[in-house]
Order: structure tokens, then C-alpha cells, then sequence
DNA sequence: CACACGTTT
DNA sequence: ACGTGAAACGTGTGT
């Protein structure tokens, strides 16, 4: 009996409300309508979060049969019964109008029959299918956002209704409606609605009679009908008196949220056999809705895209399939096979492992679509000629993925690359700094070509990472790679014109790459040495501190983990939080230090300061100290900040402890790589403030650099209220820098209040009169946030562009964000623009001038040289000269070096 | 993998 | 009333 169940499963039909699903995917996007536009200006909102719903559980549940049920129009036959039914509901916004047509063939495209029918609503074509295909021995799910639907559940029938936007569905069987009106029947639901009325659908129910009431009432008399036959037998009360008052409103409402299941639908069961997603008409309809990430997916999956190598755009979509890459592999004598590449070529080197200063080479592809590309795995082929020469010839313009890691890769070999010209890793990213995968597969993507698949896809990742052994596999992945290096970058070059980034790109960052990757290669020494004893010094001191810890709490305990800390301190010493966390008690510095005068806490702070030093900073970096040369070479990461500035990792360098002396102590492990050399400090003194004072254009802070004024002293003055030339009080100097600070970053009361330790009223007077003093900072202001929410972006003064989508934001606080970004960008990302500059000038005039000075590190307002003695003097002169004149601004740029036999030193 | 925390400019 | 200053990276805990 069991087996002839299983063999005999029944049918499942799967019934989707269209209308209510649409609403619930538009309202659940809401927030994102602006984010959510194609080429041609449609919102996608819905589309995309119908078809998340579609691809995420219509495709894994798999039905014999589906339906998507429309509603046709706005007059139905409840319409005809009550003018007023719906007739409360706002007018469907045009951003979510404009998308049902595209909702429909979405739907068709899935293999889904779609179907309306005039006068009725889908409820009615879903009651009606669903009760018949019940009758003819289907299993039935009904997928909407309407809970009246839940009468229509019976022993075969099951409502699902949407919980979270589109994407969790609450389901619901006959014991759950059971449950949830309190052992009602679902077919008793028209009847409790009846009596209760809806609001969003705007009939009356009763008056006066809620959903207790309406329960109660039925669960007594059944049905609305039964309800009124025994009226006479109420007690006269109140409550009678509406239900006369109420009695053709009680039987209008109720006919009304009846779903009809004899609506006269003009398909048959068979007509609804769900046939699965279309994937030749679905990719340019992605295409047309701009929907990349559907199209990367089907891309992974092995579907075609066809953005064939032609270009020929009306043979792109058509194309059944594209031209093979035409791969040259290399036999016994290789270089015969080698062509004479005197143009163009795409090169790429995949690597081991993504620390590219130790990786080995493990494949590599070079050439072009005309000659062919030669691939292989022996990278020993490129270091030898004819492809030696042709490498480093600058007249062979080479299309990379990341240069700077290449230059890195091919300077261990000693070779020198040149003629690096199109980098799509760095272009993407000047584009849409959002684009800033590491992935060449998924920039393609980002860029409206989809070929070439992820190394992810490819390789897998973590554990499971390896370069396929199987030639065919490999190569196939590294030619199409080198097939998207020859595609992409016209349509980049295209988007940074249109930008007017081909400047910043050409004559900015793509050179500062190879600076970089010469900074990187270079490495700077650290004293191993010095770095073992701090570490023991400082595990004797944590392991003393940690017993005095113990003692006062009286047992053991991780003082790492916040969250036993957390009961030590407010259960069982019963100290007052101060502050919470998502997850439970805050024991931040913030915290801890409104609670020093408890003996534990001070030697917990001191213990958190000292385990910092130690695990990032002693264990951290000796783990990454290369064993050939004593260095550590760090990764600048050039194509990750939003606002253009550099990050460093592997080691991080640009956070290596300053501001506390006990920190500050791991500098003097950062040595020359050689006795006769000194490390040099050149920085740039207020870069931010005085970019700000130059944008905004404001005269009386220009007139305080112009001055050569302590800017924060000057501050200081103006806020406070202070006679010239009188000596600044250091704690309003203090307050001062805060605010300066402050207003770069775009503060409000509440955070200036809370740094300085003044009232938020206190607070909000210093910042009026700071804007008063320097009115063309808070114009400024103004204006860039004006232009942000009009553009939808913001720029440095080198056109490096942030886009802020959130600057519509319904969201007060995602709004402000926005806001605040809109203004900060452009400061730091200019003085980021001033400093790359800077870079790019010194390492030109060392080399003009043949010097053995190394750059070694850039911390954000800082450059770091190595600098050999009988250099020193000149280095002094020509270094704050190249960095100050590296931009005119209306305010002089003001740099300031220091020497020193350490790092710490050179202070 | 997310969170809390702490370090820099 | 909301909730509250920008940009990053690394370590450790805990799920």
C-alpha cells in the first residue's frame, strides 16, 4: 500500500497570486527603487524580488502544474456589488505600474502559464483552479500575501502566505487554520470577515465587531446566515443592537470576501504543465532588465550569454554558441610555435596563492584573438626569449588583470614588464569603486560580458582550492580569461571617458601601480630580534597582570572574551553597565574607562593594551617577515577604498601603533635594510583641513593657512570667541580639533558632545558659530550634498567618483550616512589624489636624479623613504618640495620630515 | 562566519 | 522620536 502511494503520487499544482506577490516584492524593495534601475530607465525592484521568488521557490519546489493568477483590471464583479470595494487603496505607484508587463513575460519565461481574467480577481482564478484540480486529484499550494486566501485551504490544499518581502513563506494547512481561529474552518473565515469588515479592502463588516468578537460569534452560530436566523435568541444588549444595525452590511462583506470557485476560466489543468525556465528567451530579457547577477548565474551554470567575440551585437544574443578561443599549446620546440606579437596582447598569470610575493606561477596565457594565445603551465617560457624581449618591449601594449601583482610576480624573475596599459581590475574600479572583486570572471560580469567563469567556479575555494590537472579544463578557463582581457577594456575606456576619468586612470593610478609594486617589492627590514624580546618582555607582564586579575575576581576566566568579562564585572561584582551590545554587556575602552577607579578595571584596560601589542603586533607581524630578506613586504590594495585612499595588508602597515609610547615601541623595529641608510618621514601637516579650506573656498580658514596659523589655535579663537593674540587655552584648542575634525567627517551635536564631554546644547552652539566663522564650509556643504542627491554621486578633484545610492534613503539614519559620505569623500579622497601625485612625482625625480633613496611605505598623509646618508641632504630638500607642489590649492600645502635610525626614530 | 574590540590616518 | 563623525585591517571569541 506504502509503495503504491509513492508510486502513485499525486500531481501538485502550484497557484501564485500575482497581484498581491508583485505588491509585497515592490514594498519589500522600496527602500532600493532608485538603486533598482535598467539602462532605460524601468524600475526593477519588483522584478527583482519576484523573480528571486521565482528562481529561489517556484523552481526548487518543481510543481507538475503552475498558474500565476492577474487581476485585469479595477472593476470587478465586487466592484459592481460595492462602488467602494478596494476603494480606500492608494493609486499603485507608476515605479511599480510600469513594471507589470515585465512581471507577466518574467512569469511566461519562467514556463509558467500566466492568466487573467476580466471582472474577476486572481483570488477567483485561483479558487476556482485550485477547487477543481483538488476534485481531479492534485495536490494543490496556493503561494500569496492575502490572508483571506487561507479559506480556500482544505485536505489537499495548502496556503502559503508571505512573511518577509517575497522570500519566507508562512505555510499553512488545515491545522493551522484550525489553530489559528480557534477551531474555525477555513470555509468559516468569509463569515468572520463578514462580521469584522477589512480595512485594506474597505468593506464595513459590522460596526463595532472586531476579530474576538467575530470569532466568538461564528464559532457559536456557525455562519453569518445561521447567525441572523437566531438572532431574537441574543440578550437586547449593545452588542445586538450593531448586529441588526449591521445585518446587510454583514451579508454584502461577507459575499465579498468570498472567492469564488466557479469563475468561468477558459484554460485546462493540462494547459498549466509548468515546463521550467526558458533559458534561451530568459538571457535577453536579463539583458534588457540589466540583470547581471541572473546572467552571471546562468553563466556558471554553462548557459551561453553570447557576447561573441564579433561584437556584432545583433549576432550577440542569437549566437548559438561562441568561437572556440583559439588556444596555441606549446610542444617540444615552443618557441617555433610562438607568433610574432608586435601589437596588442592579453597576458595573464594564474598563481597558487593570492600572496603574490611568494606565490609560484602555476599557468599563464598570452596573445590575441587574430594570432592566437599561448598557454601553458611552465612559466619558465616567458623569462626566456623571444617572449622576454616581447614583455618588456613598452611598444607591446599588454591587457592584464591587476599589474601591479604581475610587476610584483615578474621582478623576481627580473624582468621588467613594460607597455602595461589596459589593467581591468584597476578600470573597474575607477568606474564603480563598488566593482572591486579580485576576480576576473567577476569583473567581466560586472561589465556586461559573461564568458569567462570564476576562478571560484573553476578552482573552488579554501580547502577545496586546486588548479585543475586536466589541460583542457585549465586552459579552456585561462582563455577565455585572455578573451575578456581583449573584449574589456574598449568598454572600459568608454565608461572612464564618459566620466572624464581617462586622465585619472592613464596618467595616475595605472603608473602608481608600478610605483606600488616596486614600494612592495622593495619591503622594509624589520628587527626580528628586537621584535622576540618586546614579545617576552610583555607575556611576562600580561601573564603578572593576569594573576592580579584572577585574584580580584576571585576565579579564572578568559579576560579576552567580552562576554565572560561581561558577568565577571555586572553579575558577580555587580558593577553598573554602562552600555550594551547587540549581543550583551559593552567593556569597550569607552566603557571601562568611566569605571578606572576600580582596581580590576585598570588592570584590564592595561591588559587589553598590552595583549593588543603582542598578538598584532609582535606575533602578528613576525609571522609575515619574509626569511630571505628580514623584510616584510606588504600588499597595497589600490582598487578597494570607496574614497581612493590606499589599504594595506599582509602586513597592515598603515596601523602600526603611534599614539601610546608603549605601542609606539614596535617602530624601532622597523630598520634600514642597511647600515649606511636612515629611514626619512615626510608629512603632509593638515592635508584634510586645507583640502577642505581650498574646495569649500572659504575665506577665513584659506586666510589662516595663508597665514601659516595653528589652524586649530585659529579655530579656537573664532569658536570661542577669543582676542587675537592672546594664548589659546590647550583645552579649547582641544575642543577646537575635535570640531575640525568633526566637521570633515560631518558631525552632529550628539557625536561633538560626546568626544568632547560637552552638552549636546553646548555642543550645537560651538558648531553654529563654527559654521557662522566659516561660512563657505557650511555653503559647501550644502551645495555637495545637493549635488549628490541630484547626481547620485559625488567626485575628488581628480574625478575619482563614489556613487551614493543611498542618498534617497526612506531611512533617517541610512540617509544621513549618505549624507555625511557625500561630504567626507571629496576631502579625503582629495587629499588621497594629492598624495598619489606626490608618490608619483618623488619616485620620478629619485630616478632622474639617480638616486638610491627608496620609497618604502605611504600611511594615508605620510611617505616613508630609506634613505642612504650621503643623500640626506638632498632627500630633506627634494622631497617636501615634489610633495607640496604636488597640486596648486589655494592654500600652500605645508610637508614636515624627520630622520631616525628607526622608524620610531624618525619622528 | 559574525561580532566585539582596538589600532591607524 | 529616530540615533548619532570618515576610511581602513587584524585578532580573538563564540556560534
Amino acid at each position: 500500500m506504502a509503495e503504491r502511494e509513492m508510486n502513485m503520487a499525486k500531481p501538485t499544482l502550484l497557484l501564485i497570486d500575482g497581484n498581491s506577490l508583485a505588491f509585497r516584492a515592490f514594498y519589500a524593495m522600496i527602500n532600493q527603487v532608485e538603486r533598482f534601475v535598467n539602462h532605460e530607465g524601468l524600475h526593477t525592484n519588483a522584478l527583482v524580488a519576484f523573480n528571486n521568488f521565482l528562481d529561489g521557490i517556484v523552481e526548487p519546489f518543481d510543481p507538475d502544474y503552475a498558474l500565476v493568477a492577474w487581476d485585469a483590471g479595477k472593476t470587478t464583479f465586487r466592484t459592481d456589488k460595492y462602488d467602494d470595494y478596494k476603494g480606500n487603496r492608494d493609486k499603485t505607484p507608476s515605479e511599480l505600474s510600469e513594471q507589470f508587463p515585465y512581471l507577466r513575460e518574467m512569469v511566461t519565461l519562467h514556463g509558467i502559464y500566466s492568466y487573467e481574467l476580466p471582472n474577476y480577481e486572481a483570488d477567483d482564478i485561483i479558487g476556482t483552479t485550485a477547487k477543481d484540480a483538488q476534485a481531479k486529484g492534485f495536490d494543490v499550494t496556493i503561494v500569496t500575501g492575502d490572508r483571506d486566501m487561507l479559506q480556500l485551504v482544505d485536505e489537499h490544499i495548502e496556503v502559503w502566505i508571505t512573511k518577509k518581502g517575497v522570500s519566507e513563506l508562512e505555510h499553512n494547512d488545515l491545522a493551522m487554520v484550525d489553530e489559528k481561529y480557534d477551531g474555525l474552518t477555513p470555509a468559516q473565515i468569509v463569515d468572520v470577515k463578514g462580521l469584522q469588515g477589512d480595512t485594506s479592502d474597505n468593506y464595513p463588516g459590522v460596526a463595532g465587531i472586531g476579530p474576538k468578537t467575530a470569532i466568538k460569534l461564528i464559532k457559536a452560530y456557525h455562519s453569518i446566515p445561521e447567525l441572523y436566523e437566531h438572532i431574537d435568541e441574543l440578550k437586547a444588549n449593545k452588542q445586538k443592537e450593531k448586529l441588526v444595525n449591521g445585518e446587510a452590511d454583514a451579508k454584502m462583506s461577507r459575499d465579498l470576501a468570498r472567492i469564488r470557485t466557479d469563475a468561468p476560466v477558459e484554460f485546462e489543468l493540462d494547459d498549466l504543465k509548468y515546463t521550467g525556465p526558458d533559458y534561451e528567451n530568459i538571457i535577453p530579457f536579463y539583458q534588457q532588465l540589466d540583470f547581471k547577477q541572473q546572467l552571471a548565474k546562468l553563466a556558471n551554470q554553462g548557459h551561453v550569454l553570447g557576447a561573441s567575440i564579433s561584437g556584432d551585437a545583433s549576432e550577440e544574443t542569437a549566437a548559438p554558441s561562441t568561437t572556440p578561443v583559439p588556444l596555441i599549446r606549446l610542444s617540444e620546440d615552443p618557441t617555433d610555435l610562438i607568433p610574432d606579437y608586435t601589437d596588442e596582447i592579453s597576458f595573464y598569470v594564474e598563481l597558487d596563492d593570492a600572496d603574490y610575493h611568494t606565490a609560484a606561477p602555476v599557468g599563464f596565457i598570452f596573445g590575441n584573438e587574430a594570432q592566437g594565445y599561448v598557454v601553458g603551465r611552465d612559466i619558465d617560457v616567458l623569462l626566456i626569449d623571444p617572449v622576454k624581449t616581447m614583455l618588456e618591449n613598452a611598444d607591446v601594449k599588454k591587457r592584464v588583470f591587476n599589474a601591479k601583482a604581475l610587476y610584483v610576480l615578474f621582478l623576481r624573475y627580473e624582468v621588467e614588464l613594460q607597455g602595461l596599459e589596459y589593467d581591468i581590475l584597476l578600470m573597474s574600479y575607477l568606474v564603480d569603486t563598488n566593482d572591486n572583486s579580485n576576480d576576473l570572471g567577476a569583473l567581466a560580469q560586472q561589465n556586461d560580458y559573461y564568458d569567462v567563469q570564476t576562478d571560484e567556479a573553476v578552482y573552488g575555494k579554501g580547502v577545496k582550492f586546486e588548479i585543475p590537472e586536466d589541460d583542457q579544463i585549465f586552459f579552456e578557463h585561462l582563455g577565455q580569461k585572455a578573451r575578456a582581457l581583449e573584449i574589456l577594456p574598449a568598454r572600459l575606456l568608454q565608461k572612464l571617458d564618459d566620466r572624464e576619468q581617462t586622465d585619472l586612470y592613464k596618467n595616475m593610478e595605472l603608473p602608481l601601480s608600478i610605483v606600488l609594486a616596486e614600494m612592495e617589492a622593495t619591503g622594509i627590514k624589520v628587527d626580528s630580534q628586537r621584535l622576540l624580546m618586546m614579545g617576552n618582555d610583555l607575556a611576562e607582564r600580561l601573564s603578572d597582570l593576569e594573576q592580579k586579575i584572577y585574584q580580584e575576581a576571585g576565579h579564572e576566566f578568559n579576560i579576552q572574551s567580552p562576554k565572560q568579562l561581561g558577568v565577571v564585572l555586572f553579575e558577580e561584582m555587580g558593577y553598573k553597565p554602562i552600555k550594551k551590545t547587540k549581543t550583551g554587556y559593552s567593556t569597550s575602552v569607552e566603557v571601562l574607562e568611566q569605571m578606572q577607579d576600580v582596581p580590576i578595571v585598570k588592570m584590564i584596560l592595561e591588559y587589553r593594551q598590552i595583549a593588543k601589542i603582542k598578538s598584532t603586533y609582535v606575533e602578528g607581524l613576525l609571522r609575515v617577515v619574509h626569511g630571505s630578506d628580514s623584510k616584510v613586504h606588504t600588499h597595497y590594495i589600490q582598487t578597494l577604498t570607496q574614497t581612493g585612499r590606499l589599504s594595506s595588508t599582509d602586513p597592515n602597515l598603515q596601523n602600526i601603533p603611534v599614539r601610546l609610547e608603549e605601542g609606539r615601541l614596535i617602530r624601532q623595529a622597523f630598520v634600514p635594510s642597511s647600515s649606511d641608510c636612515v629611514l626619512v618621514s615626510s608629512d603632509y601637516s593638515q592635508i584634510e583641513l586645507r583640502v577642505l579650506a581650498h574646495i569649500s573656498g572659504d575665506k577665513n580658514m584659506q586666510a589662516a593657512f595663508n597665514a601659516d596659523e595653528d589652524i586649530h589655535a585659529a579655530t579656537a579663537r573664532r569658536i570661542f570667541n577669543l582676542p587675537e593674540g592672546e594664548d589659546i587655552d590647550p583645552n579649547m584648542r582641544r575642543k577646537a580639533k575635535a570640531v575640525n575634525f568633526g566637521i570633515v567627517y560631518g558631525i552632529s551635536d550628539f557625536g561633538l558632545a560626546k568626544n568632547i564631554g560637552v552638552s549636546r546644547k553646548e555642543a550645537k552652539e560651538i558648531i553654529d558659530t563654527y559654521f557662522a566663522e566659516y561660512p563657505g564650509i557650511k555653503q559647501w556643504s550644502e551645495n555637495i550634498i545637493d549635488f549628490a542627491r541630484e547626481n547620485g554621486y559625488v567626485e575628488t578633484m581628480a574625478h575619482r567618483r563614489r556613487y551614493l545610492p543611498d542618498m534617497h534613503a526612506k531611512n533617517f539614519n541610512v540617509r544621513s550616512f549618505a549624507e555625511r559620505t557625500a561630504m567626507n569623500t571629496p576631502i579625503q579622497g582629495s587629499a588621497a589624489d594629492i598624495i598619489k601625485i606626490a608618490m608619483l612625482n618623488v619616485q620620478k625625480a629619485l630616478e632622474t636624479e639617480g638616486l638610491k633613496t627608496r620609497m618604502l611605505l605611504q600611511v594615508h598623509d605620510e611617505l616613508i623613504f630609506e634613505v642612504p646618508k650621503a643623500e640626506l641632504e638632498i632627500i630633506h630638500e627634494l622631497v617636501p618640495k615634489v610633495m607640496d607642489s604636488a597640486m596648486a590649492l589655494d592654500v600652500p600645502l605645508k610637508v614636515s620630515s624627520h630622520e631616525g635610525a628607526t622608524w620610531y626614530d624618525a619622528k
